[in-house]
DNA sequence: TAAAGATGTCATATATATCTGACATATTAA
DNA sequence: TTAATATGTCAGATATATATGACATCTTTA
């Protein structure tokens, strides 16, 4: 349960244009969305950056 | 430049020891300490778990 | 000292993140 | 309604995270 989708949304961003912002595919933007699979910390960190938010935003849960 | 190993040795835990509370095995700790490679969203967050703090301690900087 | 424990590192194997290409459906715009 | 765009998903391929076992070095303790 990440909070990527909101975050690229309220950026005004699609799944394609976040996925090239952070040089990965489409899908895999999908799928880390859906929480279908496990991303890489690099990747997480792209997306943080991407998103103009951190970590703890992004994927952490107290 | 993670702060795993910081935090390990704040927390009185051998590589060993974190790597068994947290499932892998003492290399991936070292790995991930040394900065060799890129570990899963999922084991971050075991990390962040078992070291009493959060993924922007660990792994995050501004 | 010597022995035990901690760390760094190598080589090989396996599981899985990620890619590419494709297609279906849903949503939005003409 | 049609055309274009956005999203969800599948199958097959590749890259890499992680495991296991082993060994060397360094540090700590008996």
């Amino acid at each position: 349960m990440n909070r990527v989708k909101d975050y690229r949304k309220q950026a005004g961003l699609t799944q394609f244009e976040l996925a090239q912002k952070v040089a990965v595919a489409r899908q895999t933007i999908n799928l880390v969305e859906n929480d279908k699979y496990n991303p890489s910390l690099d990747l997480c960190l792209r997306l943080a950056r991407a998103l103009h938010t951190d970590l703890n935003h992004l994927f952490w849960e107290a």
